[in-house]
This record gives structure tokens, sequence and C-alpha cells, in this order.
DNA sequence: ACGCTTTTCAGGGATATCGCCGAATACTGC
DNA sequence: GCAGTATTCGGCGATATCCCTGAAAAGCGT
């Protein structure tokens, strides 16, 4: 027990070029070590229970769930857990459901690796990892303009082509309360008409084509 | 030279995390190594021009360029250049331009590293290394409905949510001209409407949010 | 020079969307 | 209970879009 004990990361990443990197990188400090490796969310929901890793690192894309979710379900299990969520440079509603489940910290894997092992040293330490323009993008951009579920259920099938008719019948709805739902939607959004109301939704991550 | 002289790899990707992966995968291989690493189209062909390499895995999506817009230009003055695209997991059109563009090879990032050291070993053999199911999905989807350029134009300006009138404006050509093209565009992607087209073309990778 | 594609333009009818009015039900939080 | 929000519904007028027809100029390859 002479040796300091080094910071047990667990990593989930779908690609498994990521994870390597993130391995190699993590692997060469002195002062942490990769304990566990996984591409799904159940992966990543089984790994953390057998590992209870110091820091977990989380894609938010994952094949079979939100990287969020998963994060989520091993905060409920573990509220001590120590989650660092990251993304390639999605929208904004990405953080800010990150950080509203009780992230720890957010990264982008656009960061160069020393920013990256400076975010897993902080967040062991106890303290957030954010990144100013994250920071600062959430600060403006997102207020209280976010979407409803029904909204953004409406806003899928718009993005997929449906006449307001036809998303009346797939929701059992009038078509009087699809324009008012869609009308609410541009409101929030700023848009000019509906196609442009898919385009900024896109962009903000609250939907994903 | 009693050595067998490894394969010489060029590996370029904004992710620095992705670069590290793929060093450290193929470092740990005997018959390749990493010659030179990048994160932008301009590096790529400078960094092409010194370094010669065997083989170059090029992102698709850069900084200030499309990878495979520097693949184009690396390969107008090394004809001989092997080029393994590399991407996260876009749309057709972009295998298609690199296909068409010279590419030697069409890797996703989420394939197995085994994978990909086949990718690169059979590229430097002077095969083609296409996962099946990338050819598959050209040989369907893919026949000869690609958009002009003007419609393309149109089509971004459609996603920005411009009226006709306004795309008119901007065009300069009349609001009857936008509308024939958006029929066009409408006909060639199987859309129902503007706003399931956009959605079509985002998937395709024709346009970008 | 001929054919093909692209791009340009116009008019008109059927349909859809946008914007605005008002209004009822239901659930959440204080 | 009561305020606030979400969801539901209807109608109507102005405008936009969709779809059709027909036409013509410019560029490209053969």
């Amino acid at each position: 027990m002479s040796e300091p004990s080094k910071v047990r990361v667990l990593s989930i990443d779908d690609h498994p070029l990521v994870r390597e990197g993130l391995a190699a990188l993590i692997n060469d400090q002195t002062d942490m070590r990769i304990v566990g490796q996984g591409s799904t969310g159940h992966e990543a929901i089984k790994l953390f229970r057998e590992l209870r890793p110091d820091v977990a690192l989380m894609d938010v894309r994952l094949p079979d769930m939100s990287g969020i979710d998963a994060m989520i379900t091993i905060l409920s299990e573990f509220p001590e857990a120590r989650v660092i969520v990251v993304t390639s440079s999605e929208g904004d509603v990405e953080m800010q459901r990150a950080l509203e489940g009780g992230a720890k910290g957010y990264m982008l894997k656009s960061m160069p690796p020393n920013e990256v092992l400076q975010a897993i040293r902080k967040v062991h330490a106890g303290k957030k990892a954010i990144p100013p323009e994250i920071a600062a993008h959430l600060a403006n951009h997102m207020s209280d303009e976010t979407l409803t579920d029904r909204e953004v259920e409406i806003l899928q099938q718009v993005a997929e082509g449906n006449r307001n008719r036809d998303i009346a019948d797939r929701l059992f709805i009038s078509e009087g309360t699809v324009k008012v739902h869609i009308k609410h939607i541009m409101e929030k959004l700023g848009a000019n008409d509906r196609t442009q109301a898919i385009t900024i939704a896109v962009r903000r991550g609250i939907i994903r084509l």
C-alpha cells in the first residue's frame, strides 16, 4: 500500500478507437488507470456495479440508449458516482440534460488530451469540469424555451414529412390541435415556418434525424 | 535492412482521442507504424507531401475543409496515394464522393480495431477495402438521383426557413424558378414536402445543418 | 449540329400552412 | 382551492405551397 492508489476510470464509448485513445492516454499517466471499458448503456450500468470506478467517462450516443439515461440510472443507484459526459459536438439540449441529470463534467472529443486529463482529475477531486464555452452557451441560449414532450413528438412527425392531417390521425388528435402545437413550437424556437423549426431543433439537439 | 519495413501510416482526424487510439493501435502492430498525424485538411496535404506515407487515414469532417477534398488534392499531386476515408457514420453522399474521388478504402469509427487493421493492410496491398454493408447501401440507394449544385443551394435556403419569395430574391431568380427546383428536389429525394426533403437530405449527407 | 441536362420563367387550381381569435379539460405545484 | 401550464378543440382569412402545363436559353459532350 505504499504505492499511491491511482484514479480508477471506466470508459464507455461505442467507438473502439476512442476507447483505445482514452485508454492509451490514461494508462500513460501515473495517477490514473482504466479499469474497465464498454460500448453500450447496459454494459455501462453493469460495469459500474461491478467495478465502482472513481470516475466514469460516458459517451452520449450509444447503440442501445442515451449515455445520459445510463448515467441517470447509475446515479439513482450510486448517488456518489462521478460521471463525465463525453460528446462529439452535439446540441445544447444534451448538455442541459447531462448537467441537470447530475453529470460532474462535460467533455468534447475534440478537446486536447491534457484538458481531458485535467477534467478527470478535477472531477475526481470533487469539483465540476465544464468547459467555459459550454457554460457560457448554457447561460445564454438556454432559458425556459424547452419544448414539451408532446411538442417534441409533433415536431418529429413534422420532420418525417407528415401533413397536419396525417399527424392528427397518427396521434389521435384533431388537426386544429396539431396546428396549435406547431404554432407553439415555432414561437419557442423562433422559427419562421415548420421547415426552419426542424433545422433549429436539430441544431439544438432537440430531435435527431 | 534485414528488418521488414513497416507500412507507414499518416492519420488525419480533428479528434485527438481518435488519433491517439489509432496511433496506439497501429504502433502495437509489427507490420505498420504511424509516421505522422494531423487535424486539418491543410495539414494533411502538407504532411503527405513531406512524408509520402504508404497509407493515409483521412477523417471526413475537418475544421478547415472536407477530408474528401483534401484527399482529392493529394491525389491530383500523387495519383498513387492510397487514402482510406474515415467517418463517424455519415450519409451516403460522403461515401459516393469519397469513392468517386479515388478513395481506396472506407472505414467507420465504430468498426472493431482488427477490421481497421485489416483495411489498412488490404489497401496497402493494392486492394480496396469497402465494408460490405456500405457497398450494398451504395448499390441500392444511390443511382443517379444526385442533386445539382443549384438544387443543393436552393435546398440549403429552404432549410434556413426562407420562403420561396425570399429564396428568389437572394439568388436573383424568379419565384417560379424556385418552385421548379424544389419540385425536382422533392422528386429526386422522394419527399412529400419541403420539410421531409430537408430530413432526407440531412440523412443522406447532402446538406449539413 | 444535335441531344441532354440545367437553369430560367409563367399561370392557375387544389391544398396546406400560418396567424389569430376564443375556449374547455386536466395535471402540477403552492 | 387556485394559478400556471399542457393539451385538447374549432373556425376563418391571408398567404404559401404543391402540382400541372408549357416554354426557352445556356452549357456540355459527341
